[in-house]
RNA sequence: GGCGGCAUUGCCAAGUGGUAAGGCCAGGGUCUGCAAAACCCUUAUCCUCGGUUCGAUUCCGAGUGCCGCCUCCA
């Protein structure tokens, strides 16, 4: 089955063709590293760790590159903030942002390069793209000649006449033309600077993304990924500084993901409503924020709010605790019966049926939301077979460790797998000495045990398969919404057009 | 002003030219010695108006509403 991307420069989907057959090469915008990151920004980075581990599944060698951006005007500001220099400011959170990466369930990419690491192949870059013609140098600054690109626009499907009639760009009297952008910016008293055959400078915002990317994975390369955000102009940007040299666009497929949002609007930094992403893994696991981040198609909005939280941390709780049953009741020995069992056959239909689903909608446009309702599926159906007290087959039992086996495979895929649990000693005990005291129908002496356990942390089922204990997985959400645990900011109040 | 996206049940959210997955919440009920966060049942003329079609929520057009990009931003 062909897998399937929406590509924002054909505004289509398109059947995945890589350069080199079953090798994929994805270049993921990463962080400009002036502060923690926020939820929003989690989005992104668990959308296209999500495709990777899709990818990787079905078989594809996935190269995957996210830079930070360790050097730049931000970093600059806040660093005078923090009373920090740029490049330990941008170290501090740059390990914040490896430790945040990983506590939301993110592979690390095969190369996550620097932009300060890399300063000769952007320097070399800007002089390609001089000597090409398209840029050009005014007192240290070199800008991109946007004009000079006939091809300026086709990442984004902007005008460039049409771009300037609404521009609310600073005029800067040393461009040439308010679109131009810089390439290189001369260095200014204090700041961090390299030297270069223009002067003492840095990179400007695009060049680094575009150097690195072409390093590591070539001058043309398969998947280029960031939030809507990015779309224009810096994927528009550098795509034009890129295939000026090149003479080939930079990427085959463009990818973007939807807002995260708050009350409706745009998650940003700027406008001060967010979340930090580290502050809210202290209260919700990381499984749940994945199951809420993947319950929504990549490209559609999704609001952070309580309510969808909430559901998302409930029907992740009785995803955990059907694995849960499952895990216990797969311990049972095997019976040697040879019965024919219609409710294992049934079951197991089922189980063929989900995997080609949940592959088939993950494969048309990453369609997460889609393969989740899959995936839950079956587990529901598993639930209603082990409420309906079914005989205990040899083959039943079977399909239940088969059942446990793809979901867990499914949810590993999603990374929204949770970690299992063992039941300690203590409680095993307490359960099996409430099922002798169960049998001689002693039932005062059943219910304080039961008791004893609840109190220990376990939900007590008592199932056809005998009683399991269940974790109980709760998260204050309430916590997390009121605390001061989360840093929330204000609305900014901004002029909006009538 | 230019460009783009979205509009599905109380909430979230898939999906399809032939009357609609899944999750959450709510109300009933069931199994059980009693229980259970378990199981079952119940809740949608798919924004409006036209058009194409045997048939549209699904295609086309118009309208309305919301969101976004054109400035740093995942």
């Amino acid at each position: 089955m062909p897998f399937t991307l929406f590509n924002t420069a054909t505004r289509q989907k398109e059947e995945l063709r890589t350069q080199e057959p079953g090798v994929v090469k994805i270049y993921a915008c990463g962080p400009t590293v002036y502060d923690f990151f926020h939820v929003g920004n989690a989005r992104a980075f668990i959308v296209f760790d999500t495709l990777r581990r899709v990818l990787a599944d079905r078989g594809w060698k996935v190269v995957y590159v996210q830079n930070i951006t360790d050097v730049d005007d931000k970093i600059i500001h806040k660093a005078e903030a923090e009373a920090l220099p740029p490049e330990k400011l941008a170290a501090k959170y740059t390990e914040a942002f490896f430790q945040d990466l990983a506590a939301l369930g993110c592979l690390p990419a095969h190369h996550h390069p620097k932009a300060t690491e890399h300063m000769a192949e952007i320097i070399a870059l800007v002089r390609k793209i001089m000597a090409a013609g398209h840029a050009y140098a005014v007192n240290g600054d070199i800008f991109f000649s946007v004009r000079s690109f006939p091809g300026y626009g086709s990442i984004s499907g902007k005008n460039i006449d049409e771009l300037e009639k609404g521009a609310r760009v600073e005029i800067n009297e040393a461009k040439q033309d308010p679109l131009d952008f810089a390439l290189w910016k001369a260095a200014k008293k204090g700041e961090p600077s390299w030297d270069s055959p223009w002067g003492p400078g840095r990179p400007g915002w695009h060049i680094e993304c575009s150097a690195m990317s072409m390093k590591y994975l070539g001058e043309s390369f398969d998947i280029h990924a960031g939030g809507e955000d990015l779309i224009f102009p810096h994927h528009e940007n550098e795509n034009a500084q890129s295939q000026s040299v090149t003479g080939k666009p930079l990427a085959r497929y463009w990818l973007h993901n939807g807002y995260l949002k708050i009350e409706g609007e745009k998650m940003s930094k700027s406008s001060g409503n967010f979340w930090i992403a580290r502050d809210v893994l202290k209260v919700i696991p990381r499984q749940v924020l994945r199951l809420f981040m993947l319950s929504a198609h990549y490209r559609s909005p999704l609001d952070f709010n309580p309510e969808n939280i909430e559901a998302a941390g409930h029907g992740y709780a009785e995803f955990q605790r059907t694995m849960e049953r499952l895990r216990g009741i797969i311990r049972l020995p095997r019976q040697e019966d040879y019965l024919t069992d219609t409710t294992a056959a049934e079951l197991e239909k089922e189980l063929v049926e989900t995997g080609r689903s949940f592959s088939a909608a993950l494969e048309d446009d990453l369609n997460t939301a889609g393969a989740l309702g899959f995936l839950f599926r079956l587990a529901n159906k598993t639930r209603q077979i082990i409420a309906g007290r079914p005989p205990k087959t040899h083959q039943l039992l079977q399909v239940f460790h088969a059942v446990h086996e793809a979901l867990g495979k499914m949810a590993e895929i999603l990374g929204v797998l949770p970690e299992p649990q063992p039941v300690p000693e203590v409680v095993q005990k307490l359960i099996e000495q409430r099922e002798a005291a169960r049998l001689e129908k002693k039932w005062e002496l059943s219910d304080q045990l039961r008791e004893q356990i609840i109190s220990r942390g376990y939900a007590l089922e008592d199932t056809t398969f005998g009683s399991l204990a269940l974790t109980q997985n709760q998260f204050i959400l309430a916590e997390l919404f009121t605390s001061q645990q989360a840093t929330r900011g204000v609305p900014a109040d901004r002029n909006r057009k009538k």
